[in-house]
DNA sequence: AGCAGACAAGACGGCGCGTCTCGTCCGGGT
DNA sequence: ACCCGGACGAGACGCGCCGTCTTGTCTGCT
């Protein structure tokens, strides 16, 4: 019973796992995900079939390391922190706004959602290596406004940034609207106000 | 140049729409949304596939119209109003936290909002012939609630039931967590205070 | 130097796609 | 009552992509 799998990572081609993600970026932003096919992947990378089987379980793995490629040299996040919580909020969610409206991200964050919404076992993976330190990050800022006194001790930093990205995200997602610099200013005054001391 | 589209609806079999719904519903809660294929839809219903093409554009306006047809039925609906706002809000959400914890049910609106992420046409029947008269009666309760001086007169009815709803929304399609009654509470406790006068 | 195995290329059978071609049946118009 | 156009069930068809397998080459540990 000799399984035949996990290949040796050693020997891995660096070339190759890097071909195959870029391909994957050019060929999302010109087909869109739904025509995006695994064939065209190793054809624009140079690359044989087998060799993504090799390394990747599914399309939406390939997906998801091509996007994660990207946002792994932003290391060390942190967000503003001049001493005003609402004001920095607003910093952050307008920049965000800014930059879920450039149309090159649109495609891809189209389809790692996608792909998100039916894969429990690649959200898991999502949640640990893209959301978390952003995530973290968010809540290091709220903590500091929790010890300027802006944030009482015992608030629930998990619902506040619920609260504060939830409605953002859903509606970038479900296009109800746009996310203009009023419609964040209101968001990120509001949800302070619902849990302001 | 007669185009021999739009064929006439007048002789169309309802018997054979009804089973290609009904078929189609099926299929995604027993093999997922994934796995759905026009063929088996079309062998399930006992139809041919050209039957499903003459009526439907694509595989996502089928799953619309079958999931459309669930709830073509629920007309007239009316949140309660027992004048608390809050109490009324709570018993609405954790009652809607019940119907999203049915496995049965999870598949199909799952499979609804992968098509719709992917589809800003579909999106838009789905906001007119779905979201409309939920909203509407959501917004009717707002109003009540105004005129009984718990919210203000100019309050943005629409930005709350943003905040209201995305995060219960995007916590079940993320599967962040549970939606317990504690946190649907919360959420509810949390709005009306970003909210009240 | 030798060898295991990762590699590029592509052949292969299978499946679902969307279109088409049958022959049947049904329903509205005359 | 009778047509006749067109919707119907069934399924054949070519196509594209799937995921696997084969071949021969190259590469990097031991």
């Amino acid at each position: 019973m000799t399984q035949r799998r996990t290949p040796d990572s050693a020997r891995r081609s660096l070339r190759s796992r890097d071909a195959i993600l870029a391909a994957t970026r050019e060929l999302i932003a010109e087909l869109g995900y739904a025509k995006l096919t695994i064939e065209a992947i190793a054809a624009r990378a140079g690359v044989g079939k087998q060799t993504i089987y090799r390394w990747w379980p599914s399309k939406g793995a390939v997906v998801f390391d091509s996007l994660l490629a990207l946002s792994e040299d932003e290391q060390g996040i942190e967000l503003p922190d001049t001493g005003d919580l609402e004001a920095d909020l607003k910093l952050v969610l307008r920049a965000t706004a800014e930059e879920f409206s450039d149309p090159a991200f649109e495609a891809p964050i189209r389809a790692l959602n996608i792909e998100l919404i039916g894969d429990p076992e690649l959200t898991a993976q999502y949640r640990e290596k893209m959301e978390a330190p952003v995530r973290a990050a968010k809540l290091r800022r709220l903590r500091s406004a929790q010890d300027a006194g802006q944030l009482p001790a015992d608030t629930d930093l998990d619902l506040l940034l619920d609260m504060l990205y939830s409605p953002f995200t859903q509606r970038w997602l479900t296009r109800s609207g746009p996310l203009t610099t009023d419609y964040v200013d209101s968001l990120v005054e509001r949800t302070l106000r619902a849990f302001r001391p």
